[in-house]
RNA sequence: CGGAGCAUAGCGCAGUCUGGUAGCGCAUCUGGUUUGGGACCAGAGGGUCGGGGGUUCGAAUCCCUCUGCUCCGACCA
């Protein structure tokens, strides 16, 4: 490709709208335009990239076995009805009438039209296992999307479903895409890691994420430094600390707290550590329990884990923090010196703060902490629970090692369904002894335009872009210099744009006149993250060098001119 | 959905309080000078000031209303 002939669409400023910076680069870099909300343009040198993506997991897709189909993105409402999703699913599902005032949707998802499908075409176990997937569209009306196409209401998926006669069958395909992904992500060229997921109301004995590793992730993934372990933090457990809870050796004393409400300013003032104190939530209770209100119990330097917390049966899901007239009722204060002495409600206590001896705690009087303070002497405990989240140096739930703690941006997801959606629309085959049998599915997404916001958290710098060879939309950029002082820089540049590009790479040839300065040039090849950069000059021509540099690198070489297209050939990675 | 805010040239903004010729920077176009890190000079084009209604001799500016968008909190690839 010629710069001269792009629609580049570079910019130097950054629109004020955009507040990451995958966002403001794909902006800047002329990779996306802003349509709607949640509703993007890509762009010539975007979909390059997009493109690259949907090629490499295509390619791991078929590879693995897995058949292409596309579906439509306009659903009959009657399929939704059937899995009673029609009701469940909220208004995150667009939902518009045709001319005849038949009722559709957008498909934010496509588990209705794929087990329709299913149902019709297959009838015996012998086309079983079967995988189909697409690279496909889809409209979720995000109440809030934000972040570019980080998070937009239309964006494109690969979306597989598997068919299979029996759960173990189900068991090795998932084991596949396991694979499949890793294959994928290390074709991409990024750091991920595949991390245990919740698997929700569904059930089903596995589900994984897929989390590409950037300081920007809206998720926390919890990992061993000893194990492959690794977990989403809703889902990590806190283990039960290995040592016993030591005997009482101080006296319960109420001490003055008179302006100190926080663990912070409690455990400064009384010279403690916060882990040798407890904080006390009162949460909603569930609708059947007893009381209104619980409370939970956590040490000092620990958070509460809400996903954790209102799985249990005596609090409210989803969890409720108690309204202030609602504490002050269970405990006779305000938040800030609420403790566990005394309470009438239940008290559900964390692992780590079960164990604690001669602890600190608010004193349920307004002003005032408790020291000394020792479960059973002191006060109840109705419950011990794992109610935290995992943090720095806790051991890990797997036995080895101890908790590391990362941010991730989730690109992938696979899950094992069970026959939720085959039983509904009664996607059934024949078995061995020709009875009706209901399939069991698994399903595998993988959010490739997020994919591309994800590569470019991962991989920037204060100039712009560093794209993974992999999925660059140009592997080697030529800019030639004063070109028109010297034709023989032209024309080694065109020599290299012709090589390279038989040689299998995407070349960029910046091809602009003289009006566009050097810097100008430089700049776009930085912003639009090209990974190699020559530089043809008259001055290098001199001695028949041209300069190489990789956008990683800081400084520039020289190389013979006859040597950069079999260096490149070395260094780039196709993948 | 709750709270906050914004809407003026392709982009970034000023002007609004205190009503009176619609402006600045970037980008674009023309001509010239420059040429190894987002150049300079001269000139030009580009606006229903988000829509509708009202007040007024006169509205970007004041009032009402609608719409769109952004930011902060619960879900998802």
């Amino acid at each position: 490709m010629r710069t001269s002939r792009l629609l580049l669409a570079t910019t130097k400023e950054t629109p004020s709208d955009a507040v990451v910076v995958s966002h403001q680069l794909m902006l800047r870099a002329g990779l996306i335009r802003k349509v709607a909300a949640g509703l993007y343009n890509w762009l010539p040198t975007g979909v390059r990239v997009l493109r690259k993506v949907e090629k490499i997991v295509r390619e791991e897709m078929n590879r693995a076995g897995a058949q292409e189909v596309l579906m439509p993105v306009v659903q009959p409402a009657e399929l939704w009805q059937e899995t009673g999703r029609w009701e469940q699913y909220g208004p995150e599902l667009l939902r518009f009438n045709d001319r005849h005032g038949r009722d559709f949707v957008a498909g934010p998802t496509h588990e209705e039209v794929i087990t329709d499908l299913a149902r019709n075409e297959l009838t015996s176990y012998k086309q079983l296992p079967i995988n189909l997937y697409q690279i496909q569209t889809k409209f979720r009306d995000e109440v809030r999307p934000r972040f570019g196409v980080m998070r937009s209401r239309e964006f494109i998926m690969k979306d597989a479903y598997s068919f299979h006669a029996d759960w173990e069958s189900l068991e090795g395909e998932y084991t596949n895409m396991y694979d499949t992904y890793c294959r994928i992500f290390d074709r991409l060229q990024l750091d991920y890691r595949p991390v245990l997921a919740d698997t929700g109301s569904i059930g089903g004995s596995a589900s994984h994420e897929f989390h590409v590793l950037a300081s920007s992730g809206e998720d926390d993934i919890a990992f061993s430094t000893e194990s492959d372990y690794a977990a989403n933090v809703e889902l990590a457990e806190a283990l039960t600390p290995t040592i016993e809870r030591p005997a009482p050796s101080a006296e319960k004393a109420l001490v003055d707290t008179p302006i100190q409400k926080t663990i912070e300013e409690v455990s400064n003032l009384l010279n403690v550590d916060p882990s040798q104190t407890v904080k006390t939530l009162i949460v909603k209770a569930a609708e059947d329990a007893e009381t209104n209100v619980v409370a939970l119990v956590l040490r000092g330097d620990h958070s509460l884990n809400e996903i954790k917390a209102e799985k249990l049966d005596l609090i409210a899901e989803p969890l409720e923090m108690a309204s202030e007239a609602e504490v002050k009722q269970a405990s006779g204060t305000e938040p800030g010196s609420v403790g566990p002495v005394g309470l009438t409600i239940p008290v559900i206590v964390d692992r780590s703060a079960a164990v604690l001896a001669d602890f600190v705690c608010g004193a349920n009087e307004s002003g005032k902490h408790l020291t000394g303070v020792n479960w059973e002497r002191d006060a109840q405990i109705t419950e011990v629970a794992d109610l935290r989240n995992v943090q720095l140096g806790d051991p890990s739930p797997c036995g080895k090692g101890s908790i590391e703690i990362k941010r991730g941006i989730e690109v992938g997801h696979i899950f094992q369904l069970g026959d939720k959606y085959s039983g509904a629309l009664k996607a059934n085959v024949l078995d061995q002894n020709g009875k009706d049998t209901t399939t069991v599915m698994g399903c595998y997404g993988i959010g490739v335009t997020r994919v591309v916001a994800a590569a470019i958290e991962q991989n920037h710098d204060d100039k712009g872009i560093i794209w993974p060879d992999a999925i660059a939309p140009f592997h080697v950029g030529i800019v030639p210099l004063n070109a028109h002082k010297s034709p023989e820089v032209m024309e080694v540049a065109e020599q290299f744009y012709t090589e390279l590009q038989a040689a299998g790479f995407d070349v960029l040839l910046d091809d602009r006149d003289k009006k566009t300065s050097p810097g100008v040039k430089f700049a776009d090849m930085e912003l639009i993250g090209v990974p190699y950069r020559i530089v043809v000059s008259d001055r290098g021509l001199k001695n028949s060098e041209v300069e190489y540099k990789a956008r990683r690198d800081t400084d520039s070489t020289m190389v013979s001119k006859d040597e950069v297209i079999a260096m490149l050939k070395e260094k780039v990675q196709l993948s």
